[in-house]
RNA sequence: GGCCCCGUGGUCAAGAGGCCUAAGACAUCGCCCUUUCACGGCGGUAACUCGGGUUCGAAUCCCGACGGGGUCACCA
């Protein structure tokens, strides 16, 4: 049996995370079996429209890698993949559901159902569709019609008996039909089919053979089946995926800001990093293994050995996922990558960019945290001479008194300020003033930094500076101790 | 509230009755390396939600409690 998988996101103008790992998932699945990934757009709700919404979709789908081999901007046997472009085909359906007795018009409106929901609810009962339109006759159902009364046409839900399926990750399921179905509406009254008729009609007509959606559907499921079985079509293998939570009692939301593929994209995550990171958020190898390019997953994934307890999104472990991959990459993708953050805080500053991305690439682990990093390059800090003191280095201030002005004139002979210039030169003085090195250096780095930590020792972040910036840094913090 | 799902360290997780004195990774703590930091190396702290069963034997099976999540739309 040829495989095919599909991603359906509706066009909210945003891909959600847990929305990535789904299509990452369905995507491995189909892969790894030399299947088809199906991409369908559900915009059956045209009020939610929201403009360019699709373009997120391609965009951040083909940035994961995660490539269609059918969908909406590139075709396919099965299209168009837009729902809203294929609102004709779901209607004939529904009628013949009507024909069959598994569904029904309906002319009661909103209002005469708000109505009745809140006597029953009055009552303390729990409303669900009283079938109230059930039984009309053709000829009444002709004249309300004909009249212009708005329709819908809803499921004449099973009232007894149960509803069994097996999931792939939940295994076997069964519910009573009484308590998880009820009437819904299958075409509104705007023509539109709901999502969840939509969603059976194309799942079929699209030849889907496993649907991998999250597990907020399994109780809905036993409708989706019912509609299958009416319309005499075969049920797909259901996979539904654990929620991917912000914490123990949250989804990852809108509101945090950490919800979508670009709030990670912007923050200066990599593409490879998320991907990886998220395709272990509710799967493992079974092995120790971590790290894997998407083509390795396609190999690894196995769809038996995804969990069914939900997953916290640890962005801890992302980010030092993140940093790993950036120490991986390419030395030249570094820099070329680092450079618009570099000019944050840098931009005109004539500071050697090949040099300090030689000094980041290791001390990265998202790209927005390099400018905090970097910019007492740009600025020295106001700092506190306390930090000149240093048990370990043996340093502080009156150490610092003595070893600035030493350095001062060493620096100010060297005329050609490289790295291994400055480098050679004061460690050759250190060694004759018979000093540790590290209580010329400390204070050598302090006094030009103002920080305890910096990317890069005291000849680096000289280098970096420049000549004139260092003696005037020293000098400055000399003055600063005395 | 009804129904459904889930429950191994702070987090991801291995584990499918004896191999568990419960892996590994992140985080955290300590040590080493080192001109700081980072990287790297080594080591430590830290878990089977609780209560009943079943069994010679349970993290693994059953029941219950508790906790968390989901779902009950002409939204998807």
């Amino acid at each position: 049996m040829q495989v095919r998988t599909r991603f359906a996101p509706s066009p909210t103008g945003f891909m959600h995370l847990g929305g990535v790992r789904t299509a990452l998932y369905a995507y491995l699945y189909a892969k790894q079996n030399n299947g088809s990934f199906i991409l369908r757009i559900e915009d059956t709700d045209q009020e939610r429209f929201v403009e360019g919404a699709t373009e997120v979709i391609y965009d951040t789908l083909r940035a994961c890698g995660l490539n269609w081999d059918e969908g909406p901007d590139i075709g396919g046997p099965c299209g168009p993949y837009i729902q809203s472009e294929r609102k004709s085909t779901y209607l004939p359906y529904a009628e013949q559901l009507v024909k069959s007795g598994h569904a029904y018009y309906c002319f009661c409106s909103k209002e005469e159902i708000e109505e009745r929901r809140a006597a029953v609810e009055a009552a303390g009962g729990t409303w669900k569709y009283d079938k109230h339109c059930l039984h009309l006759s053709p000829e009444e159902i002709a004249a309300k019609k004909a009249a212009g009364i708005p329709w819908t046409i809803r499921m004449n839900a099973p009232t007894d008996g149960e509803t069994s399926y097996s999931d792939v990750v939940f295994g076997d399921m069964t519910f009573k039909n009484a308590e998880s179905m009820d009437d819904m509406v299958l075409i509104k009254q705007d023509g539109m089919p709901t999502y969840n008729f939509a969603n059976v009609i194309d799942d079929h007509l699209m030849g889907i053979t496993h649907v991998m959606r999250g597990m907020e559907y399994l109780s809905s499921t036993p409708r989706y089946n019912y509609l299958y079985t009416a319309l005499g079509w075969e049920i797909p293998t259901y996979i539904h995926l654990p929620t991917v939570m912000r914490d123990a009692t949250h989804k990852l939301s809108k509101r945090d800001g950490d919800a979508y593929y670009s709030d990670y994209i912007d923050k200066g995550f990599l593409t490879e990093a998320l991907v990886n990171y998220l395709a272990l958020v509710g799967w493992n190898p079974g092995t120790d293994r971590e790290f894997f390019t998407l083509p390795e997953l396609v190999e690894a994934f196995d769809i038996h050995r995804i969990n069914n307890s939900p997953g916290i999104f640890d962005v801890n472990k992302l980010e030092w996922m993140n940093s790993q991959y950036i120490a991986k990459m390419d030395p030249e993708a570094y820099l070329a990558m680092a450079t618009p953050w570099f000019d944050k805080v840098l931009a005109g500053k004539n500071v050697d960019y090949r040099r300090l991305a030689e000094l980041m690439q290791s001390r990265t682990d998202i790209f927005s945290r390099i400018p905090e990093k970097i910019a007492f390059l740009a600025e020295m800090p106001d700092y506190d001479p306390a930090i000149f003191f240093n048990k370990k280095q043996k340093s502080d201030e009156s150490v610092a008194k003595e070893v600035l002005p030493l350095l001062l004139p060493v620096l100010e002979e060297i005329s050609d300020w490289t790295e291994q210039n400055i480098h050679d030169v004061v460690m050759e003085k250190i060694q004759q003033w018979e000093r540790k090195t590290g209580s010329v250096l400390w204070p050598m780095r302090i006094s030009i930094s103002g920080q305890e930590s910096t990317p890069g020792g005291a000849f680096e972040i000289a280098y970096l500076l420049g000549k004139s910036e260092t003696l005037k840094r020293m000098q400055a913090s000399l003055k600063k101790l005395a």
